[in-house]
RNA sequence: GGGCUUGUAGCUCAGGUGGUUAGAGCGCACGCCUGAUAAGCGUGAGGUCGAUAGUUCAAGUCUAUCCAGGCCCA
């Protein structure tokens, strides 16, 4: 056994184990030697390489990385192969910015073929940055069977998902009103319109028009807008039934509705006084028609008042003017009402011939032609500047608009039963996600809209005839193959938009053309299980055989995202959930609560600090944290430092007191043993055992903090109590059985510790293991049971021992009286004598105190203390419990011959209470802890005084043989001059203090003395000299 | 406005199924260096458990309302 060095950088120790595991392939060998395992499957979410990876990443990677090397070590085979997600908006702005160009119509004129192709140019233009730093962090992932969302298997896989969904019915075309920019000429997703920044303030008209009563020509509605280019679109009018309405004269003959309560609101538009000549609620406004403002919309249905539940009085007039190509409520209220569309806006958001008055015009710049045309025709009937936050486009800053456009949807709202049971499937880590947020989310789905209006993507594979409107809907590359006669080596645009075929329709002799649609990225994460795999083109068997997966982990905003897609798209093909075990963590913030921020640099480059203090103290970091119960924690490079402290030194060091004893041994040769025999050793066997249980349960309920506190607690025993108490079993150059047997325990402790705390820190454990076996923790398996370790009695036993120790320490600390003191005995009280009598050399050796003693009568420095037991006597005694317990407390009982107890007139059955002994309040000499009380006997005899004296004195010497900088062995002679204790202290104690020091002489006389005290002990001279 | 979530020591956080005296680390104070470890060890001070009301013999824990923060939805 090679010696460990007494410190280490955890840093470069991890840059070795990480080349050892590229030169070794250990990787590879460890799914090698798990292939014939059982699967363990984990999805692993693909992320977009055009950015680095930041803390979120990192925190994930950790927990895909954990998670899996736990359940490799139980034999199971997880394959874990990387993928990228590839298209969609965030690259193609990439390109626009890097081609320094904007919109649709600019890509066009450049060309989508060299558009796209740029687009895969630059899509994984970080993804070695990735490869770096997932690989330092030490998260073993296939690199080198990526799979892409671009790939034209994994492409093909998403055709053949929407064309299966397709053909059970559940896809559709239909308008959808979305923010939409002009000047892009793309409708923007929620993702994007969500981006900070992106609501500013803005300065609108907001004007308040008159709607005439087609009936009763003197009454009209007031309807309030800051959209005022939708005016032209106007088809109707909504108000709340519930809400009360109030008809005002605002001039003789001129009646205007509106709530009631905006009339405070709108009383510099009113007279002074109003008068209300009617009320109504809006359910009696229902139904009444009103005159067009313009004469554009023609419909059967339109220009009627029609009930709106969203309609309220925050704002406006309480009548809403709806103009369904432009607002959502608008859309969805009049189509329920079967009113069409009327859209007189074209792509780039100027008004078309349907809106003759201005067409050509730009819709913001309409705003005030259309006010003024309004008041020359006596419609304007309030105008005013309104500051509100407005939507901007986050690419080239323009005010966003809503508009309805056409765009494929999946029906997901018809499938939240589906959705919902696939749901009670998933065990969510934290739980409330499943009951709370993610359950909330499904239960109100809506359909989803998989189409994009753009072109770097996985094409929308319906093909449309032109002339009689048959669609078709290819769900692989054969198909379309068969179908063109074309072979086919990508399906992105433009080449998906050259195939066509002759409709197949009876007559028809038109030809099927592609909508120009492109799918949502998100639809194409959703199908990733599919798409990796190539299913079901490739892998059906495996695939059928390993759906669901066990584990995906994410953060908390992918109940919208991933986990969301991956349900419905589980859902609604396999009819099951996609996935069995869910961790969804929280967001890792800046030190000051805030997000971070690259521009107000408030956190630390992630690989700063994995250089700094190791990828392991970080993992151990974020894992710890609630961050993985979905909660958010603010990053603290001190706590990354703490782990350092607290998890890694102290075992590192306890693995360097190993290693140097054990190369001091000679002819010791390590072995794994079952069980020892030494109570010590018996001792720290049961808290190996307890810790593989506990660490088990915990991460196979994928609770991680847990883990890692059960992981420190015992990393805290083994150092502070195990070794440090065993320390002089290890000095020996003889092996004796004592020694082997310490030897061979500590051993065993090691290894196998090191393989729990294997998937939790893996690069320090690997280290360690590897120096103590020679092979990697990570080919190893996962500790088996051992029931014999197994010894409540005996841990519970030690914790008391514990106890009674701290109290020891505590009451020195309290009356300074240095532990270097010997004291007569410690007494305890509250304490089976039985099972820690054989625990007393500990003791007397630990507290430094010639006895231990259990006196009959503890009443000198422990009082005693009845407790009631609350749990069986609270129910039973009902309201006469707190009577009763307070006169106890006060000390108020007493207790008959029987046992039996009586208190506030109330009788107390022995069983119902127990005694226990609390410190005597006062008494300096005394500490308790949990039931445990000792007191020290604190009277320092003449001969307990000599021989603390004789104690000081070695540390005296010690201290000086270390200044000297003498070696270990070094022997001395002592020159001495001593009077009072001191000399006595020697006369008493010379031979013990040679002993101590190695001193092979003593003279006493000191002429030139390296130690001079002058205490109440006497003075002292010491000279040292080297032999 | 609705949903979820958080509120426990100066700071960061633990606290199954209600039970008498609420725990840990950091920080602070004090003490301890010859035998694995000063990147260490020990001891201690520090809390009306966000507020109020309720249920109960008994509430940090259960219920309701409110206050404050966070995320999401509208």
């Amino acid at each position: 056994m090679k010696p460990a060095p007494s410190s280490v950088s955890f840093p470069k120790l991890e840059e070795e184990v990480l080349s050892s595991w590229q030169q070794d392939r250990t990787f590879w060998k460890s799914m090698d030697r798990t292939k014939s395992g059982k699967p363990y499957v984990f999805y692993d979410g693909p992320p977009f390489a055009t950015g680095l990876p930041h803390y979120g990443h990192i925190l994930t990677s950790y927990v895909k990385d954990t998670v899996p090397r736990y359940h490799t070590m139980r034999g199971r085979f997880v394959d874990r192969t990387w993928g990228w997600d590839c298209h969609g908006l965030p690259i193609e702005y990439e390109v626009e910015k890097h081609l320094a160009i904007s919109g649709k119509a600019e890509i066009q004129k450049y060309g989508i073929d060299k558009f796209n192709q740029k687009c895969r140019d630059i899509v994984l233009g970080y993804a070695g940055e990735w490869e770096r730093v997932i690989t330092r962090i030490g998260r073993w992932v296939d690199f080198s069977r990526q799979y892409k969302t671009m790939d034209l298997t994994f492409m093909e896989s998403v055709l053949w998902a929407f064309s299966e969904m397709f053909g059970k019915g559940l896809v559709y075309e239909s308008p959808r009103v979305v923010a939409y920019c002009n000047r892009c000429m793309t409708p923007l997703s929620n993702f994007e319109t969500g981006l900070d920044d992106s609501f500013r303030e803005r300065d609108d008209m907001a004007i308040t028009v008159r709607l005439r009563d087609r009936e009763n020509p003197q009454w009209s509605y007031l309807a309030w807008t800051t959209t005022p280019w939708t005016l032209p679109s106007n088809l109707a009018l909504a108000v709340n039934k519930d809400i009360a309405y109030a008809l005002v004269e605002v001039a003789e003959g001129d009646l205007v509705w509106l709530a009631k309560d905006r009339m405070e609101a709108m009383k510099k538009f009113l007279p002074e006084e109003p008068r209300i000549v009617e009320e109504r609620p809006g359910s009696g406004l229902i139904g009444r028609a009103y005159e067009p403002l313009f004469p554009y919309a023609k419909g059967e249905r339109t220009h009627v008042i029609l009930e709106g539940a969203f309609v309220d009085t925050s704002m406006g007039t309480g009548i809403v003017h709806m103009a369904p190509a432009f607002g959502e409520d608008d859309y969805n209220l009049c189509t329920s009402e079967g009113i069409d569309l009327f859209d007189p806006v074209d792509h780039q958001g100027r008004f078309t011939e349907a809106a003759p008055d201005w067409q050509g015009m730009g819709v913001f710049e309409a705003n005030k032609h259309i006010a003024r045309r309004l008041r020359e025709t006596g419609a304007l009937f309030a105008q005013e500047n309104y500051r509100h936050k407005y939507p901007h486009c986050w690419r080239c800053d323009q005010p966003l608009i809503y508009r309805a456009i056409s765009s494929w949807y999946v029906r997901v709202a018809q499938n939240r039963e589906a959705l919902l049971s696939c749901n009670e499937d998933i065990n969510w880590v934290p739980a409330h996600i499943g009951q709370g947020r993610f359950k909330n989310w499904i239960a109100d789905a809506r359909d989803w809209s998989v189409s994009r209006n753009r072109f770097w993507g996985t094409p929308i594979p319906v093909w449309r005839c032109q002339t009689c409107g048959a669609v078709e809907v290819p769900g692989s590359i054969a198909e379309l193959e068969a179908k063109t006669g074309t072979q086919i080596t990508d399906l992105h645009r433009p080449f998906c938009d050259e195939l066509n075929w002759k409709c197949s329709a009876q007559g028809c002799s038109g030809t099927m053309q592609r909508v120009p649609e492109v799918f949502d990225c998100w639809f194409e994460s959703g199908a990733m299980p599919y798409g990796q795999a190539h299913y079901p083109f490739e892998n059906k068997q495996w695939f059928d055989d390993n759906y669901p997966a066990s584990f995906i982990v994410e953060y908390i905003a992918q109940t919208r995202g991933w986990f969301y897609t991956l349900l419905v798209e589980g859902a609604l093909l396999k009819n099951q959930t996609p996935f069995t075990n869910a961790i969804c963590h929280g967001v890792v913030l800046a030190e000051d609560g805030r997000k971070m921020s690259k521009r107000l640099k408030n956190f630390p480059d992630p690989m700063e600090v994995v250089d700094k203090h190791g990828s392991d103290a970080l993992r151990i970091y974020l894992l710890s944290s609630p961050v993985v119960r979905g909660q958010d924690v603010r990053f603290t490079e001190r706590d990354v430092e703490e782990a350092v402290r607290r998890y890694l030194i102290p075992y590192w060091n306890v693995f360097h007191f190993f290693t140097s004893y054990a190369a001091l041994a000679k002819g010791y040769e390590p072995s794994l043993l079952t069980s020892a025999s030494a109570l010590p050793d018996r001792h720290i066997l049961a808290e190996l055992e307890r810790l593989r249980k506990t660490v088990e349960a915990h991460i196979e309920a994928y609770d991680l903090p847990r883990c890692y506190q059960a992981i420190l607690e015992f990393v805290e025993t083994l150092s502070g109590w195990y070794v440090r108490l065993n320390r002089s079993r290890f000095w020996t150059e003889e092996v004796t059985d004592d020694a082997r047997q310490a030897f061979d325990t500590l051993y065993t402790v090691l290894v196998e510790s090191s393989r729990i705390f294997a998937p939790f820190i893996p690069f320090a454990m690997d280290h360690i293991h590897t120096h103590l076996v020679g092979s990697s923790v990570h080919l190893a398996d996962w500790p088996v049971a051992q029931p014999a370790r197994d010894d409540e009695k005996l841990t519970s036993e030690i914790d008391t021992v514990r106890r009674i120790i701290e109290c020891g320490r505590s009451v020195r600390e309290k009356v300074r009286i240095n532990l270097r003191q010997p004291l007569a005995s410690i007494m305890v009280a509250g304490v089976d004598k039985a099972s820690v009598e054989p625990y007393r050399a500990l003791i007397e050796e630990q507290v430094n105190v010639k006895a231990v003693e259990y006196p009959e009568d503890a009443s000198a420095f422990a009082a005693r203390v009845v407790q009631l037991d609350a749990k069986s006597l609270g129910p039973l005694l009902k309201g006469a419990f707190g009577p009763t317990l307070a006169a106890v407390k006060k000390g108020d009982y007493a207790v008959g011959d029987d046992g039996a107890l009586t208190a506030a007139g109330t009788r107390v059955e022995p069983t119902h209470y127990t005694v226990a002994w609390e410190a005597l309040s006062g008494d300096v000499g005394v500490a308790a802890d949990k039931g445990v009380v000792a007191g020290l006997k604190l009277t320092i005899t003449p001969e307990l005084k000599r021989e603390g004296a004789a104690r000081t004195l070695n540390r005296l010497i010690q201290d000086q043989r270390k200044k000297l900088d003498l070696a270990y062995d070094q022997r001395i002679t002592l020159g001495i001059e001593a009077d009072g204790v001191w000399k006595e202290a020697l006369e008493a104690h010379l031979g013990w203090l040679t002993e101590q020091c190695l001193a092979v002489g003593v003279e006493w006389k000191a002429a030139s003395p390296q130690i001079e005290v002058s205490d109440d002990n006497g003075s002292l001279k010491v000279e040292i000299v080297a032999q």
